[in-house]
DNA sequence: TTCATTTTTTGACTTAAGTCAAAAAAACTG
DNA sequence: CAGTTTTTTTGACTTAAGTCAAAAAATGAA
């Protein structure tokens, strides 16, 4: 519990009496490597935080799997579209490590709205998660395979230090044959 | 501002007042084509509504400029980051045709934040625009140049009658010879 | 309506990354 | 561990798209 309120101090303060309230609300679960937290068709009606272990988000496009991030400790993760569009998920949300995680549901979170300062928080993450998608997304799109390799041991070096390769390449949209290669020179 | 009221309420129906609160703080603004809307480097405080004509969004890399996006008639357009961040913004916006804007700035947005139906309405639209965008650049960055042609037909016909080729390749991640060769065929 | 500038097209060649297949290495499992 | 399965590496070949350069077409201005 308490990594996830340090991880809101970066947005937010809370006020006591709002840590209280969450703490009330929230809920904690484990998952085994492999299992599945989220399921497509499903709507996310949570949002998780990791507190350990290693959750992949991935898709399926002409019947191959498609992953578009894994997220590792002290992060959270859900599926966005879903999540606010009340809409079935199209992405899949799996443990790839055992994992335990802390969730709070929608219907919580609206609860805790009338805390103003944890109102403040979801939008900041929100705004936050956004522009970093975007920002990262844009830049990645101009970069050739090494360079996103590059990157990506920058921004997410626990992927690069805990995941497959398969995925890992997967997520920087290239071959894992070419990930390999990238590996073996240099 | 009647098509900015019929925006609106494709979200969300307005009260009269809110209207009548929305009216008082909006301002109407002209560009001729090619005239600057928006400079990196200045923090986007407005939300633009494009009543009449296009204007295009796009960063500088490596000396070279990237056209992000083209907006046409009925959208609404800013630098994101910097108008929730409040940093200086790192996209340009500029009209590609004389162009008609109704503004409103993040100040009076905020005041407009007591009428409900108007919070409400930017929460939707937030988080509306955030699951467009990201849905988008990960369908695209699946694609071959030609399906990406084809998507953006679909997704934006106007870009792709009213922009010019150069303009359109860069938002496409190609080079205006590949989408030349792609426009020949077929 | 002519001249200059900008934009688009076309051709020849290059290259980064993909595909397919097989070998090697690593990770599980009973 | 010994054997099986999964993951990663390596090699040979293919291909989509990039680059550079020049020609053609379209646009704009005096």
């Amino acid at each position: 519990m308490q990594q996830l309120l340090n991880f809101i101090n970066q947005y937010t303060r809370l006020e006591k009496a709002t840590i209280y309230a969450l703490e009330k609300r929230v809920e904690f679960e484990s998952f085994k490597k492999n299992e599945m937290i989220l399921k497509q068709g499903i709507i996310a009606n949570k949002v998780w935080f990791i507190v350990k272990g290693l959750v992949r988000k991935f898709y399926y496009h002409e019947g191959k799997e498609v992953t578009t991030w894994i997220h590792a400790e002290n992060e959270m993760c859900t599926s966005m579209h879903s999540y606010f569009q009340k809409k079935p998920s199209e992405e899949n949300i799996q443990a790839i490590e055992d994992a335990e995680l802390i969730s709070l549901s929608y219907e919580k979170s609206l609860e805790l709205n009338i805390y103003p300062d944890f109102s403040t928080f979801s939008q900041e993450l929100l705004t936050k998660q956004f522009a970093c998608i975007d920002e990262f997304s844009k830049k990645f799109s101009l970069m050739n395979a090494s360079e996103k390799y590059q990157a990506l041991s920058e921004i997410a070096p626990e992927i690069i230090k805990r995941a497959k390769l398969g995925y890992i390449a997967s997520i920087m949209g290239i071959s894992q044959e070419t990930l390999s290669r990238i590996r073996a020179k240099k």
